[in-house]
DNA sequence: AAATAGCACTCTCGTTTCGGGAGTGCTAAC
DNA sequence: GTTAGCACTCCCGAAACGAGAGTGCTATTT
């Protein structure tokens, strides 16, 4: 398939750069003209057909310029992915940012959306990081009223859930407190699949709890529904969304949670840390996003919690920017989520 | 200014119910013939001609049918504000589906900004009921790593806030449980002036953290920046926002939540609960809601814990389905609100 | 043989032209 | 006060049109 002589991918490269900017079908005349390039338009036409042929380019209609397939942009990324770089000012401003923030997950989540979505003029998608293998650290009871108490249980990793439990007969706060000693002596570091196949404790309250704590670590999983998002209005401003109704699908993916959250499994389970991934008119697999693109990443810390982070754009996007961006914010992501969990893990 | 005739009144009303529904401007004809009126186009054209006089309607251009102005929608609302009444099917169906989530503040929110959007077919809004007194409850310290200790602050109310401190030197979890236990017998109860007036602590560690407390709660109230939205998507269905710059400022409006906030901060304070709020095209205020209408109703139980909620939607939506709806929803969300915190304040 | 200049051809797009249609306001009659 | 009739205005979509941009092919140059 590699088969392009140096000449033609030049131009390849060259068109799909000028298509990128200015939206519109690129000719031969114009291509010429803005990169002083030292062969004629002639020669430009008979080698544009040729990519054309090959499947690189598109004719939106005879007599028009040619326009970049996904295949062509494929091609294009996959040439520039390892070239790319962020300018240091920018990285500066970026990670100035995440260190001035308040230290707190929600924090960064929200700051890399926003980071993102205004960097790149696309829509941002980012998950919270997703513990992998949860281990407790320790558990409150507080009672409240009668029958109600209040459970909070704190993980490693800093992760804190907090649940009302409605129990079957009043408990003194006394009893409740020394359940929650005995317990938090018992499990301290353990993981889920320790905890589970633990021996059935005595008291019976103790035994009830633990039962609650396991449904929680369960939760855990399930709870990467925290998506957080920036940017939506930006897709309104490119030319191929003008027209409301494509807008709307596209947008469409943003308020059901559930395709995106597939989509994002999908496509990040076969990639490691530091591995991007771009996803270019769906793959054919999502209608609604043929006409735009993804550049997603995972980041955190391998085996322990990891998250994914992207940015959905137009297929015309700037990729030499986007790219780089996405690397960038993930590795400040994944140095940040590291700190946070060692520092947890020195603790006992 | 309500010296309407009867004829002008009925007149009007219908013409504005036709452009409702159809979006496009109505002539005289239409209105006789679709509603078999018992006086002609003539008498109709000169009633019209009286109510563009009035400003109630305005014509898009000579020879265009009349179209209401954001006057003539007033009229409008206020006539119908009183009358429209929720089905009883749909009322059950809402109600119904209130009563099966769970039973946590989060669920609310999200299903209220849910079903709101999809039956209005609008932009939802809904911010979490907003604590007024917040009172002190119980405090947990828990020490993780040498100088880090996780402090969890319950308020009375079932909201629950943890923070990670750092401390300037490393204590003992022996000292932080009895620092919390001596704070939660002083505080219990408590509101946040009652907590700013107290004297001094004589332990240093004490009085440290009740500042903390205090901090925390001073966050209660900037804390309302969690705004629920739902069907944002929605308003690009509607033909004003077809072209995509008008549509992407509206749409902007909910990026930037700080806009949102004011807005609802500003027209919510003089309505009380169970009242309605239509603001209709940014009321001149809001420069971006000048194509939009926006109904809105306070929730909550008044001087302890109120949220707002409301629906966006193009001026010429249904506001015979919304209001009703809106204040529907509100009452709703309030039953809940106040069943929670009437069974939190029975502890003590 | 590869590159280029020239040329005829095609197709889009913005503009202009033009009638049909809808709606109005006015006047005169009921 | 209400209505019928009528001349007038203005929008809107269709058709016509010309400019412009781009192409592919062929003959020519290097």
């Amino acid at each position: 398939m590699n088969n392009l002589t140096e000449r033609q991918k030049t131009l390849l490269l060259l068109l799909i750069k000028d298509y990128i900017e200015s939206a519109q079908p690129v000719g031969s005349k114009r291509l010429a003209e803005h990169y002083h390039l030292n062969f004629s338009t002639a020669t430009i036409r008979n080698e544009m057909g040729a990519l054309t042929e090959m499947g690189y380019l598109r004719q939106p209609h005879t007599s028009a310029g040619r326009v970049p397939t996904e295949e062509g942009y494929r091609y294009f990324v996959s040439e520039m992915m390892n070239k790319a770089e962020l300018p240091e000012g920018v990285q500066r401003t970026i990670s100035h940012q995440f260190h001035q923030s308040r230290p707190e997950l929600e924090q960064w989540m929200t700051l890399a959306a926003s980071i993102l979505a205004s960097q790149s003029q696309g829509v941002s998608v980012v998950t919270a990081p997703h513990i992998e293998q949860a281990k407790y650290k320790h558990i409150e009871l507080i009672s409240t009223q009668g029958r109600q108490v209040l459970m909070v249980l704190v993980m490693m990793g800093g992760d804190v859930r907090q649940q009302i439990l409605t129990l079957t007969e009043p408990v003194t706060q006394e009893r409740l407190s020394q359940t929650a000693k005995r317990l938090n002596t018992l499990l301290a570091g353990l993981t889920v699949d320790a905890i589970a196949s633990l021996p059935t404790l005595s008291d019976p309250l103790d035994q009830d709890i633990l039962t609650l704590i396991l449904q929680d670590f369960k939760n855990t999983a399930s709870r990467s529904n925290e998506i957080y998002t920036d940017g939506f209005t930006n897709v309104l401003r490119e030319p191929e969304f003008s027209e409301s109704e494509e807008a709307r699908k596209t947008l469409k993916i943003f308020e059901e949670r559930s395709t995106l959250q597939d989509l994002l499994a999908k496509t990040t389970t076969n990639s490691n840390i530091g591995g991007l991934q771009v996803l270019i008119g769906g793959e054919g697999e999502w209608e609604e996003l043929r006409q735009c693109s993804m550049v997603i990443a995972r980041y955190g810390v391998p085996g322990m919690a990891t998250g994914t982070l992207g940015v959905l754009g137009p297929m015309r996007m700037s990729y030499a920017r986007t790219i780089p961006m996405v690397r960038y914010v993930a590795g400040l992501l994944s140095d940040l989520v590291n700190d946070t969990i060692s520092n947890e893990n020195d603790i006992r």
